[in-house]
DNA sequence: AACTATTTATAAGA
DNA sequence: TTCTTATAAATAGTT
């Protein structure tokens, strides 16, 4: 997509090869970005360049995104921690032990950032129940504002749980202000 | 890009954004593979769709960049399994290892118990959007049907997550209430 | 880093 | 879902 079309090899000089993979990466994350907030999608990208340098998008983080899907394979498939690089020392060895210890690890980590997550959208919701009492009696300044404070809210959720509840603060809201314009 | 230019929020329409999320995955995987072919990248990508569901690309695999790329993480930092509960075993004991498996799967349960915890309330607030649709064409009976039924939620109640929404709904009801006496 | 001529992706529509 | 098409966006080559 540019001047000319190019033949889909790898760029053999260098130093073209390095733009194109810059140009090219900020393009993928960019498409990324925008179909996790587009389509409430979650989205993991692991990029290594040509030198070895590794590069990642994560939303709402890598860890969050790759835990859920390791999780998900795992229970299609086999236990989580036969990786089998080692036949050996597979059933309940040293490499085994650590292989399952990573694993909870991320469990863990995973389950108490759902929770914080749950914490976070409790305390900025807090924040708009100020509005909650007169909601007919607002005038349209209060209204906008009331949007504002929620669409920011929105920004700050992370979790699916979060995304619901903003989701239901959103349709009150488009809600009182329909009927606002009648 | 196409007949007209969108805002960057996510989809409304649930159908729409189905569709929105399959093109846009399918062009996100493209685009990956052609940065791995020009540039001799590893790539890897896993998406879930707002059903849930997972999608994925690798090159050469998902799990070698993952892996690779934990690897490289983990050695920026510390090995992820060294909680060090125990100082003397620190270094790799079979003994400490599984100390700190029986630690990490008993911190996991507390953890998953919160998590299920709350989602048995938000399963319960669920109950109640049967509702949320044509409430402006709900009768008086209906109406107060409804008032019941989320009463008898408030009641059920424990966190204060439920606690919130349940007030919005509440909110809601008392506004179409007072609508349908005028 | 910027700039465009082009190619590519895609939103809407069928 | 798959295809078509008008338009928006990405980017290859250039400066």
């Amino acid at each position: 997509m540019g001047r000319r079309k190019i033949e889909m090899k790898m760029v053999r000089d260098n130093n073209l090869r390095q733009v194109t993979f810059s140009k090219r990466r900020n393009g993928l994350f960019k498409k990324a970005n925008e179909l996790a907030t587009l389509c409430a999608a979650q989205v993991a990208i692991v990029v290594f360049s040509p030198g070895g340098k590794p590069f990642s998008f994560g939303h709402p983080s890598v860890d969050v995104v790759s835990q859920r899907f390791m999780n998900q394979d795992y229970s299609r498939t086999k236990p989580p921690h036969v990786v089998d690089d080692d036949p050996k020392e597979a059933e309940g060895g040293v490499q085994d032990l650590n292989q399952q210890l990573t694993h909870l690890l991320k469990q863990l980590q995973m389950e108490k950032q759902r929770g914080e997550e749950l914490n976070k959208a409790l305390k900025a919701n807090r924040a708009t129940c100020k509005y909650k009492k007169p909601i007919n009696q607002l005038n349209l300044d209060e209204l906008l504002d009331m949007k504002t404070s929620l669409e920011k809210l929105r920004e700050n959720l992370q979790g699916r749980v979060s995304e619901i509840e903003a989701s239901s603060s959103l349709l009150l809201l488009n809600k009182a202000n329909n009927e606002s314009e009648n």
